[in-house]
RNA sequence: GUGGGUGUAGCUCAAUCGGAUAGAGCACGAGACUGUGGCUCUCGGGGUUGCGGGUUCAAUCCCCGUCACCCACC
C-alpha cells in the first residue's frame, strides 16, 4: 500500500498546506470539509444533493448507529457504503464525544467504556477495540479511536488522568487496526490534554510513537476562552509531522476555519452549516444573515448575490424567509443546501489559494468582506 | 323588545376577600447554537383592563349609565 497522504504544496507564506488523501473511495483534496452525517444522513440533504455540491467526504457518527438500528444490520448489508448509496469516502467518528456528552450515564475504566443510551437507557459496553472493529463493519475510509474528551474547565491532574487513558486506547486501537482492519483505510490519533501545553504535547509525542496517518485535535470548542483555544492550536499544531494528516474536530465558523488553515490544519467538520441553515442563519459573502429577521421580509435578492448553489439560483430570502417562518421542512433543505455549498466552495477558494501562494491575501479579502455587514449593522 | 352572559396585550386567557409596578402561552422583534436531539435557550417591545360616571385610603374586581358581541325567550 502505497502512502494515502501527498503533500502537493506548501503557502510560501504562512503553515496552510495543499494535499491529497487517497481513499478507496476516491481522493480528497485538503484543506477540505466534512458534512456532518449523524444518523448516516447529513440532515435534510440527500447524497446526490452533497454530490452537486461538491462534498469529497462526509462524517457519520458510529455511536448513533450503534444505537440504532445496530451495527450488526449495517455490517450484514456490507457496510454505509452499500447502505446508503453514498459512493464517496466515510470519515466514522468512534463515539467517544457522544459517549461522554449524550449517554446518560458512562463509566470509563482502563478496560472499556460502560454507557446508558440517552434513547432507551439500554447499557452498551465498549472496548477500544470493539470501537476499531465497528467502524471497520461501517466500511469506513478513515477511522477515529475511542477517545475521552476532557471538559472545561478540568484541573490539570484530571486532564492528564484522562489524556493518558485515551492514550493508551490509542495504542490498542491502533494494534486492533492492524490486525483486523485491512489496508487502504486511515486511522487518526486523538489529541487530548485540556488547555496544558505540556499535557498536549504529551499526548502527541505518545501518539507519533505508535503512528497515525493524521492526528485529531479534540476537547477543544468545549467553553473554554478562545485566546486558550487558539494558544493550544498554535502550540501543537507544528508538533505534527509535516506528512501527517492535522483535523480539528467539531471546527467551525468560515473565520476560524481561514485561521486554523493558516495554522496548517488540513481537515474540519462542524455542524454550523447544517445546524445553523435549520435554524434559520445563513452565510454570505457578507457575513451572517439571519434568514427570519424582518429586513428580509421584501427583499428579494439571493442569499448571496456571488452564490451559484441551487438556493441562490432560485429563491428570493423574501421567500426563504416566510418558508422559515411558517416551518415549511423545505426552509431547512434550503438554507443547509446553501450552507454546504458556502462552506465547501470556501474549501475550494482556499485551495486556489494556496496553490498560487495567496492565501493571506485570500484570507484578508474574505475576513474583510465578512466582517462589512458586521460593521455596518454595528454603525 | 325582554331576560341572562361576556368585554383585560395582535390572539387565547390569568389576576385570591377590593390591595403594591395587571401576568402567562402563542404571535411579533433581536440574539445564541462548534467530533448534531430538525431540539432548544436567552433577551426585548408591547396595556387609558370597551367607554363615561360613582363608592372607597385603594377598583380588572363593587354600583349606575352606555356601547359592542353572544345566548335564550317574545
Amino acid at each position: 500500500m502505497g502512502k494515502m497522504f501527498e503533500l502537493i504544496h506548501e503557502d510560501k507564506d504562512t503553515n496552510a498546506r495543499l494535499g491529497r488523501i487517497k481513499t478507496l473511495h476516491g481522493d480528497i483534496f485538503t484543506p477540505q470539509f466534512l458534512p456532518v452525517g449523524t444518523y448516516a444522513a447529513v440532515k435534510t440533504l440527500s447524497f446526490q444533493d452533497l454530490e452537486d455540491i461538491g462534498a469529497q467526504i462526509i462524517l457519520i457518527n458510529a455511536y448513533h448507529l450503534i444505537l440504532r438500528p445496530g451495527i450488526e444490520i449495517i455490517k450484514s448489508i456490507g457496510g454505509l457504503h452499500n447502505f446508503t448509496g453514498w459512493k464517496r469516502p466515510i470519515l466514522t467518528d468512534s463515539g467517544g464525544y457522544q459517549i461522554f456528552s449524550l449517554a446518560t450515564f458512562c463509566k470509563v475504566t482502563e478496560e472499556n467504556v460502560i454507557f446508558k443510551s440517552h434513547l432507551d437507557g439500554t447499557t452498551y459496553t465498549l472496548s477500544p477495540e470493539d470501537i476499531i472493529r465497528i467502524q471497520r463493519d461501517l466500511d469506513s475510509d478513515i477511522i477515529l479511536p475511542l477517545d475521552i474528551c476532557t471538559a472545561f474547565p478540568c484541573d490539570k491532574k484530571k486532564a492528564e488522568v484522562e489524556m493518558k487513558i485515551t492514550l493508551n486506547w490509542a495504542k490498542r486501537s491502533k494494534e486492533e487496526f492492524q490486525k483486523s482492519v485491512k489496508d487502504c483505510r486511515l486511522i487518526f490519533g486523538i489529541i487530548q490534554g485540556s488547555v496544558y501545553h505540556d499535557l498536549r504535547e504529551e499526548c502527541i509525542e505518545g501518539l507519533k510513537r505508535i503512528g497515525f496517518s493524521g492526528y485529531a485535535f479534540g476537547g477543544l470548542s468545549v467553553g473554554e476562552p478562545t485566546d486558550l483555544k487558539y494558544g493550544v492550536l498554535k502550540y501543537i499544531s507544528p508538533l505534527i509531522p509535516k506528512d501527517t494528516l492535522r483535523y480539528l474536530l467539531g471546527h467551525g465558523t468560515p473565520q476560524q476555519i481561514l485561521e486554523c488553515v493558516e495554522l496548517g490544519i488540513d481537515l474540519f467538520d462542524c455542524v454550523i452549516p447544517t445546524r445553523y441553515g435549520r435554524n434559520g442563519t445563513v452565510f454570505s459573502s457578507e457575513g451572517k444573515l439571519i434568514i427570519r429577521d424582518s429586513i428580509f421580509m421584501k427583499d428579494l435578492r439571493p442569499v448571496d448575490e456571488n452564490c451559484n448553489c441551487f438556493t441562490c439560483r432560485n429563491f428570493s430570502r423574501a421567500y426563504l424567509r416566510h418558508l422559515f417562518n411558517v416551518r415549511e421542512p423545505l426552509a431547512g433543505r434550503l438554507l443547509s443546501l446553501h450552507n454546504i455549498y458556502f462552506y465547501i466552495q470556501l474549501m475550494k477558494d482556499i485551495q486556489n489559494a494556496i496553490r498560487d501562494n495567496r492565501f493571506l491575501e485570500f484570507k484578508h479579502k474574505f475576513i474583510e468582506a465578512y466582517n462589512k455587514r458586521d460593521a455596518e449593522v454595528n454603525f
